[in-house]
RNA sequence: GCAGGAGUGGCGGAAUUGGCAGACGCGCAGGCUUCAGGUGCCUGUGGUCGCAAGAUCGUGUGGGUUCAAGUCCCAUCUCCUGCACCA
């Protein structure tokens, strides 16, 4: 009788047997390979197999690196400043430096559950400031060359989290975190120019082995368009409007323009009779939230009572304010074409404006049009000198002829804006500039670096848009390390994404106080060459670290000018019915008691096992019972072979490399739920054969055990000691499959008569087309009538007999 | 509205990319072990008809290509994700 598995006793042993004996080890000969994880805010709540999932599969390609001779990067840290840690802090009544610091430690211990090969050495916090230093030291840098920069404008306002916040913190008009409706507020802020990296963030993207959906993401959110800015001179003033349109071919058929209502001139086309109409109407919109704005598809407008000329034709073209312009995209003004486009079309139907037809649809002009032609395809009509031009070929074309003449210029514009960077919140990293009356913004000099966060008692947000940090006086009133001038201190802080747009760059020199990171280190450990996390991040923390890297290699302090060379999202796990895990929902499930009742490998398996990694997935406990039940077989198998210690038979052999071979390819695929249904179908095999042989030969097990021992590490490393090895069994080589060994010498073939299998034969392996239909024949003989039109064997895979049918 | 993804048993899901649909697991049913519960082991498990052998239908829906379609093509419905007045 073997020993029955006792999943507490033996993962403890081997838990500390690594803490001794780490088993990821750099010898300095090995390839490196940096496989990352997404670092978490370690939150109060502590974490739930949701969690776990990511790590999982993240540890498990970890140490398939590993067995494949690499030496893993594989750490772990902390991103803990940001607005979750401190209103957590605030709800707590505590201080968020004492609450990170305590959640920091529950995550740790939880997180040590897994078993992951986390390198503690490496370990980094964004809030300590030994890390921050080189955060602020970025911003700095940045400063300098001129892309982080003041500006006071209306920016997203959340009023519940009390601070502004970057637009891609805006989803749906609400705030990222809190859901709160967002305003607009105007403030002066700290910006980061990363629209002056639109283009190369959106090429580089090419070099990327990411899914192809979050490169989408990031491709839209850029957002980059080919178009036109064209000069209309407003009539009887000596004053011109740009407009911008990526459809310059339309420009015949332009018959008003429109002006977003925050635009500079709005107000002044007014004349004495819309006056009063106009104010209102331009008042009406700033009172407007982003929701309400979003949510009216109704379009409104006003009419100014003035007039621009159309530069080609010199057209008289009456000049509208609407809110469905945006006064931050092009130029705050456009010209509106009706008949080719929904929007223009929709507002002069409503208000009554001509709507005149440039391109021939189909080649003919639309009678009673009753919705625009969109589409640039078709003959150019009623337009002048370009009639007669294919429009998909003078969109191209007219930006330029319209430089030529002068009337406007060919541009490219972008959606993407730049960065708000500062936050009226207490618990981020200071932005290190002083506000000198004399010398204007002066960084605090580098050696200063870090700028303390001041240790405070109180720290609630105002709401004011000033930043706690500006009621201590202390910390605030300092001198102009240029002129010496009494000065005052920046008390914004930054948002949460400073710390995580560079943190993995310094996993690899975390003590490192002379640089960000050295150059040797640099060149020996990164870039990243994994990356695994949640899809959420696609356009925020993705983005911004890619910019940050961009700008790092601008500057020389790295030569790779992409962060993370693969990406990898996994799905969310899900309570019932797909809902989100969550407190207030109560669906949470810890995997605490998972791990204490069928261990630590039966919870990596399962995570692994409830479905596709890519996808998201419902949980459901029960499921676990069967990756318990297959290891618990496994370990009997493996126990009960070394006893009986038989020898390897050809099927054995036989069974042996296909595992390999399976195994692998599913591995490599990242297909890792079926390399665990894998596991079991072989072992179901291997159970079959050890009935009648009395046990499976020693190597098959063993192979077994090294293609198992990602995935579940502590019984693999205690059935190798079993097996009478003194050494870890991470020090084995990943095995390689032998394709001759794996062959059959006679396989099965179903035999279809129509499509239908009617009979399974097996013949010989290497059978020509001959012999095998022959052999087909014979076995559906009886189904035959002699009415046979053809005969199909396609080798090792199938006999399809045709007849007629209807006998 | 636009873009992307997905629809397969009671459930999670598999299918070497055009070649026996439902691997693997959960659940369920019956049996063995047990004083009993649990565990463990064995058998069965898409629908319909049949004691059975077997037949027949079957991958959201409708059509098509093919000797052969979950897989390819056309149309259509539903769900999820992202973007959304970006001129």
């Amino acid at each position: 009788m073997s020993a029955p598995y006792n999943h507490k006793a033996i993962e403890q042993k081997w838990r500390s047997n690594w803490a001794k004996n780490p088993v990821n080890v750099n010898d300095g000969k090995k390839p490196k390979y940096y496989c990352l994880d997404m670092f978490p805010y370690p939150s109060g709540n502590g974490l739930h197999v949701g969690h776990w999932r990511g790590y999982v599969i993240s540890d498990v390609w970890s140490r398939y690196k590993m067995l494949k001779g690499h030496y893993v990067i594989h750490p772990m840290g902390w991103d803990a400043f940001g607005l979750p840690a401190e209103n957590y802090a605030i709800k707590m009544g505590t201080h968020p430096a004492k609450s990170t610091a305590e959640n920091v430690e529950k995550f740790k211990e939880q997180l040590s559950d897994i078993a992951a090969i986390y390198d503690w050495d490496m370990e980094v916090n964004t809030t300590d400031p030994a890390f921050y230093k080189w955060t602020q030291w970025i911003f700095v840098k940045m400063f300098k060359e001129g892309l982080a920069y003041e500006k006071e404008f209306p920016i997203n306002w959340c009023p519940s989290c009390k601070t502004g916040l970057a637009n891609e913190e805006v989803v749906n008009g609400c705030c990222e975190r809190c859901g709160a409706e967002v305003t607009k507020k105007n403030l002066r802020q700290w910006m980061l120019k990363i629209t002056k990296y639109a283009e190369r963030l959106l090429n580089d993207l090419d070099k990327l082995d990411w899914p192809e959906k979050v490169k989408k993401m990031q491709t839209d959110w850029i957002g980059k368009s080919y178009g036109a800015e064209v000069d209309f001179p407003v009539e009887g003033r000596d004053e011109k409007i740009t407009v911008y349109t990526t459809r310059p071919d339309t420009l015949y058929g332009a018959t008003f323009m429109v002006l977003a209502p925050e635009h500079p001139l709005a107000a002044s086309l007014a004349v004495p009779e819309t006056k009063e109409a106009v104010d209102k109407y331009i008042y009406d919109a700033s009172m407007k939230s982003n929701v309400d704005r979003l949510q009216d598809k109704e379009k409104t407008g006003v009419f100014t009572g003035s007039y621009a000329i159309n530069p080609l034709n010199q057209a008289k073209t009456p000049i509208w304010l609407s809110d469905y312009v945006l006064a931050d995209y092009g130029t705050g003004a456009i010209m509106c074409v009706p008949a080719h486009d929904d929007r223009d079309f929709a507002f002069a139907k409503k208000f009554d404006i001509p709507i005149i037809q440039v391109i021939a649809k189909d080649g003919k002009e639309i009678e009673n049009m009753t919705e625009a032609y969109t589409e640039a395809s078709g003959i150019m009509i009623h337009s002048g000198e370009w009639d007669g031009m294919e429009s998909a070929v003078l969109k191209k074309e007219a930006p330029h002829m319209i430089e030529k003449r002068g009337l406007g210029k060919a541009t490219v514009n972008y959606k993407l804006r730049d960065w708000v960077f500062s936050r009226q919140r207490y618990w981020g990293e200071p932005i290190p500039i002083i506000h000198c009356p004399k010398c204007g913004n002066v960084p605090v000099p580098e050696e200063e670096l870090p700028l303390m966060l001041p240790d405070v008692t109180s720290y609630e947000p105002t709401g004011t848009g000033e930043s706690p940090l500006a009621a201590i006086e202390e910390w605030v009133n300092c001198r102009c390390p240029v002129c010496g001038a009494d000065a005052k201190r920046e008390t914004n802080t930054m948002p949460q994404w400073a710390g995580s747009s560079w943190y993995f760059l310094r996993y690899v020199d975390n003590h490192n106080d002379k640089e960000l990171v050295s150059k040797e280190k640099a060149d020996q450990y990164l870039p990243v060459d994994m990356y695994i996390g949640g899809v959420e991040h696609a356009v925020l923390h993705l983005l911004y670290s890619r910019f940050y890297t961009k700008f790092l290699y601008d500057i020389g302090a790295v030569d790779f000018d992409e962060p993370f060379h693969k990406l990898f999202n996994q799905g969310m796990i899900t309570g019932k019915n797909g809902i989100k895990m969550s407190k207030s929902k109560g669906n949470v499930v810890s995997p605490d008691d998972l791990v204490r009742d069928y261990g630590c490998d039966s919870l990596r398996m399962y995570e692994l096992f409830v479905g596709p990694p890519e996808l998201d997935a419902e949980w459901d406990d029960r499921g676990i019972d069967g990756v318990s039940r297959f290891l618990k077989r496994f370990w009997k198998l493996a126990l009960d072979s070394r006893e009986a210690d038989v020898k390897a038979t050809t099927e054995m052999v036989k069974l042996r490399h296909r595992l390999i071979y399976d195994i692998t390819q599913r591995l490599e695929s990242f297909s890792l739920n079926t390399v665990i249904s894998g596991f079991m179908e072989y072992n179901n095999k291997l159970m079959e054969i050890a009935k009648k042989a009395g046990g499976i030969d020693a190597e098959t097990i063993e192979t077994f055990l090294i293609l198992m021992a990602p995935f579940a590490p502590h019984m693999a490393e205690e059935l190798w000691e079993i097996y009478g090895h003194n050494t870890s069994v991470f020090e084995n080589r990943w095995p390689e499959a032998d394709e001759s060994a794996m062959k059959d010498d006679e396989i099965e073939v179903p035999v279809q008569i129509n499509g239908k299998t009617r009979a399974v034969i097996r013949i010989p392996a290497d059978a020509g087309k001959e012999e095998a239909l022959a052999a087909g024949k014979e076995a559906v003989a009886d189904k035959l009538d002699g009415s046979i039109v053809k005969e199909i064997y396609v080798p090792k895979k199938i006999i399809n007999i045709v007849q007629k049918p209807g006998k």
